[in-house]
DNA sequence: GACTGGCACTCGCCGATCAGGAGTGCCAAC
DNA sequence: GTTGGCACTCCTGATCGGCGAGTGCCAGTC
């Protein structure tokens, strides 16, 4: 049986004022708060169809209705109009964002402030080095026999590696050497350097082909192999709001998830360009988070992607508001971005 | 009056009872898992004192005593032995700590490691910027009239910024920057910057002026002014263990103190060279975290003092284990730090 | 056929009540 | 100063009944 219009639109009202109390909603509350234009009977028979169809259902016997996972699903797919973000929030997001001193102050504001205007968690990836161009590349001096490697990416983010050498190496070695290694590298991506750092060892004359390879493992090591994304959290606290009522009682397994940096990467990651992605409940594959949903979305200058960054909350949760709330900060820290 | 010692002695027996079962502790419990060698009356008259002098409580009449913050106070002063670590939590350490690949690594296995061993929550200060020397500043373009500025310090911090230069500059400028400035800063303690900068600036050529005023400027501000501090959390999963019974009810005023890091810099900070700091319930000054407590100490390479560490957790803690934990991992991170 | 008013029924919630038990304070005796 | 004994307190957990929100169903109406 296909649900028609009025059904649509009493999950959505069962939807709506769920989110917003906190508690299963009844017939007869639900016919005063909106105007369905019929009785709470025929509620009552609307209801009983969608339990029947598994889109809500009853914390027990004569307790108002409560939507199921798949209840929220469908009200995200066709039910929500997009709610249009307030002008306070856009101002709330551009003061926010306004004159970012580095990429650590742009991630730390976007993260706070998406944590803010949500209300829930906040997770916000840097910008990864996989998707990451090199900008330059500086070797330092520290000692004869190490050198710090600075690595410059075009998305702004910055790393840094000891260099242990084999031997002690010239000042004059170390300007040949910066200079050969951009000459090859700016420019590149990241994830192309592979051969080409081979292809600088090669190309070394003999006697500086030992201080090469050791400059070159490393470079492999820290720019590629463990490529490593970081990411920044914020607004836990918010997990408490509605007491203990959500997260099925617990929050510890909620906590131990968010600690995890590989969990949150496989949260916020695989999103298409330009969209929002939602995860339900048990829609997420980690098993801590099945009382939880996620909204997440790509960021990144134009139409590409260099990271991720979304809100975790209770399945109970606004999801228009959060989506376009997302989406909005991902597309204003694209642009920042691309300013630079 | 004063007390005497069996009367210490049942304070630190009711502490240590209570830290490990998080209940009341009554006098007949004491005597049978105590060796006081008294009845449980003796015990019971004893207790009257202790709670006539302020260092247990009753949570109602006919219950068990339970320590007041006042009691942990006495007991971390004057009762508790050092707990020497375990042989396990010695490697565990050593083997945790071992080969880094940087700072950013270190801070990060430190406060994990902090977390893992104490079951609290853990807080690590990067070295701190205000306590660092300059070992080397970089100068790299990144287009005609913008310069990325690098700084690189002992303690292994890179901070980086972009500077914004009045008009197009070229290499052979930066090339001369670069040396001037590295002549002048390398080695200085960041805090003794400022007039050096300053001099820089008078001592520069008219034609150059504009240009180094400019990243004098931003040299001051990044570096001495809003000399950021950074720090790594982890383990707040730790503050759900015990129930709710722990906080007086509710996480989220400790959840929303841990998410200011000047709230946190405060707590682990301003703690003598090779001591450990223990802040207990309201000893804290800040509100939201009178019913925790804090363990907390410096490290540095050598006797110097370069940052904080530290735990957080309900005041119905393992005062000397953490106190040992915190101590060791405070030594280790020292050493590891003084190597590079 | 869809909707509505009415009504009996279910069942969680809340407060009251009560027994059990852990723990105390006090006192007399040693 | 210490101890055994005893009356007392009061928290905990279980039980119970009334209340009320909410439902399902049915007969009647448009």
């Amino acid at each position: 049986m296909s649900l028609d219009d009025r059904k649509l639109e009493v999950l959505r009202a069962i939807v709506e004022d769920y989110v917003a109390t906190q508690e299963p909603v009844g017939s007869k509350a639900l016919v005063e708060r909106h105007q369905l234009g019929v009785s709470s009977a025929t509620v009552r028979n609307d209801m009983a169809v969608l339990e029947e169809e598994g889109y809500i259902r009853q914390p027990h016997t004569s307790a108002g209705r409560v939507p199921t996972n798949a209840g929220y699903r469908l009200f995200v797919d066709r039910l929500s109009r997009v709610k249009p973000l307030s002008p306070a929030e856009r101002r709330a997001i551009e003061r926010f964002l306004a004159d970012p001193v580095d990429l650590d102050d742009v991630v730390h504001r976007t993260v706070r402030l998406l944590a803010q205007l949500t209300r829930q968690v906040a997770v916000v990836q840097y910008p990864s080095l996989a998707r990451s161009s090199v900008r330059h590349l500086e070797l330092v001096p520290i000692s004869t026999t190490r050198i710090m490697l600075v690595m410059i990416a075009d998305t702004g983010r910055v790393e840094q590696r000891l260099v242990e050498m084999p031997g002690p190496i010239a000042p004059a070695d170390v300007t040949e050497l910066r200079r050969k290694v951009n000459e090859k590298l700016a420019g590149q991506r990241l994830a192309d350097t592979p051969p080409l750092v081979q292809a600088l060892v090669d190309d070394c004359s003999p006697e500086r082909r030992g201080t090469m390879a050791c400059l070159a493992t490393v470079l492999l090591e820290t720019l590629v192999e463990r490529s490593e994304e970081r990411l920044m959290l914020a607004g836990t606290a918010n997990l408490t709001r509605g007491g203990v009522l959500d997260f099925q009682g617990s929050l510890r397994p909620v906590l131990e998830a968010l600690e995890e940096e590989v969990i949150l990467l496989k949260l916020i990651g695989e999103v298409e360009p330009s969209t929002t992605r939602v995860r339900i409940g048990d829609e997420n594959e980690i098993d801590n988070l099945r009382s939880t949903s996620v909204v997440s979305a790509s960021y990144g200058p134009g139409a590409t992607i260099v990271g991720g960054l979304g809100v975790l909350g209770p399945t109970r949760m606004d999801y228009p508001g959060n989506i376009a709330t997302v989406r909005a900060v991902a597309r204003y820290l694209g642009d920042l971005l691309a300013q630079n």
